[in-house]
DNA sequence: CATGAATGAGACTTCATTCAT
DNA sequence: TATGAATGAAGTCTCATTCAT
């Protein structure tokens, strides 16, 4: 709350350009201090370890992740709009900042390896929230009975994911229309299938 | 072809479990000389490099797995069954060998920075054989016409990658049952989808 | 001489814990400063450096047993009296404050090569003292004349320092008897010997 | 067993000139490899760590001592003998190798802190060895049955190794006449004392 | 006096790769 | 083929010290 910059949010902004950009592993923490335009040692006093700084990306954007999933679920709004709520946060937070979701597509899946359990677990929260969405659908008739909710969330979300990883590798710039085509599409793909 | 081992086979076996077990960047060659009981200038015998493993493990799976796509899309079959083949062979891939298809989606598939802008081409490959199954779907009306092939491609694959991705961070073994009701699950939910 | 604390005093004395702890070159400033409650920046307000602090803690206790030897040696004392009152001396500041015993055994005494080198005329003048006593109980016949002076010196130091050494490295606490027992046994072996 | 050189010893010889010259903390692991005239990674194929290099130099030379101290205690010799062939081998790898002794005598005693018990334990052996003869002479009436033979091990040991710190300190080189009349005084002082 | 953010040189260690045997 | 000693560039992290407030 001053005039002053937040370092550390200065080094976590950096961070992320710099892992979309370098990848995790391939980044020298200097790269981070560089593109932050502090000195190196800064990084260390607000970041225990370059890992951590991951870690904090991850978490920030996977809480709001969290959240309004929960916050879809809760709603008053038919199964098909909270699925639509959840797949246009997604986008638009890749539309908004799509390094961060790289980051998080890319480098956390990656690291879950050797990530403390603790973000599989965190991951595992979205599914299940997603598929307590499902599960509810099902429960008034508007879903398919015959089908696992957690599959069902699990399938929605890869399908999500599988998008971003698109848009991720492929160099070329996503128009607005196309943004808001995939929204749509996404939920109607889940919902509908390709069954004429 | 002789009575002696195939060293080449042995370190690419071994790389498998290394890199499923570690990961690619934080494991060290002489993990995998040590788990394939070599000494580690071996591998350099028979590896230019240690990426070079794990391009070698990619390609040798991701071919198979394209000639599977190009077989499906030119059988005499229901577009469903197509589909059906795909899922299936994938999922076996899995079952079979979890470590080699743990790599590939963890290392390679997602690893947008490094390794994956390689073989960002031979993947786009898989999604687009897929695609020209859906779009032959949709010319005989089988397939509904207003859904993007491509997109459809990468739904789909995203739902089968999203399952690997379960089973490869839940510890369990996966049952014989759970192999076949998934297979089946996968491509009842791309074709009809939510909606009862 | 006011009401508040001596800032400057209690950084000294937390730096003879931290110091006696974990060993000069192993500590950081910051261990001394989080010991002494203080901001790690007023560390430096005081001290110009981390080797001064050493530094000024080791000349406040060696100059008291610089002023303690010199006394010893004008004392109308008997020889024996006087290597008595030294080890008492020695002895008795171990006794009242191990830790500052530890770290000018540990860290200064020993230190040929960094820090020790500051100091080696001063640790010296120890010495000499000591070798002034013995000269002149050599001038008046009490003590053989056939040893160096020096040599009896170190010989009597070298004696001292180890029964230290022996403390500072036994876990157990010392007992009130045992201090006692060994003041006198020090000078006993150093003017007796081991024959019978 | 082949012609070409030893570079573990040449590591361990030249990490001696550089502990010795630098001390331990001071050095840095590029500056062993210089002085040894290899690259730097080699150290580390050797050795998994600095302190370990400092390790094996001190087990080497102080078991050397501890042999040193069961064979003379075994010995069929009037315990001064004993003593005397004790003080002279110290004397003697002093003289052999001054940096050895020097690292030694600097290092590990300083570095017990950190170092593993083990070392201390080891060093204490050595004063019991010496203890050992003092209690066999004490049993014969040689030595005086008044003093504590650990006591008297560690007055004899503090001496020598005073004698060494003098040494060690003190810029100049030491004459053969001197080595042999210390190794004398050594012992003389230890079993006479001062009185006359 | 007091704080702790900021700096950056430098330490240790790792490890892909080469190469002599 | 097969070995593992040898190389050295590069990375992470530490921490003494400075300085603005």
């Amino acid at each position: 709350m001053s005039a002053t910059v937040d370092k550390r949010r200065l080094i976590l902004d950096a961070a992320v350009r710099v892992f979309a950009r370098q990848g995790f592993h391939t980044c020298r923490v200097s790269d981070i201090a560089d593109e932050a335009g502090v000195a190196y040692g800064l990084v260390y006093h607000y970041f225990p370890s370059k890992e951590t700084i991951l870690d904090t990306l991850f978490l920030e954007r996977w809480n709001l992740m969290l959240a309004t999933i929960e916050d879809a679920r809760a709603a008053d709004l038919a199964p098909r709009e909270k699925l639509q709520r959840i797949a246009s946060f997604i986008v638009e937070s890749y539309r908004h900042d799509p390094d961060v979701m790289k980051v998080i597509v890319v480098e956390v899946t990656r690291a879950a390896n050797t990530f403390g359990r603790t973000h599989v677990e965190r991951i595992m929260q979205a599914y299940e929230g997603i598929a307590r969405i499902v599960e509810q659908a099902q429960a008034t008739g508007v879903f398919r009975r015959d089908v696992d909710a957690l599959f069902a969330a699990q399938a929605f979300y890869g399908l999500v994911e599988q998008v971003l990883t698109q848009w991720i590798f492929s160099a070329g710039e996503v128009s607005a229309e196309e943004f808001e085509r995939i929204k749509l599409a996404i939920v109607e793909m889940i919902c509908v299938g390709l069954d004429g």
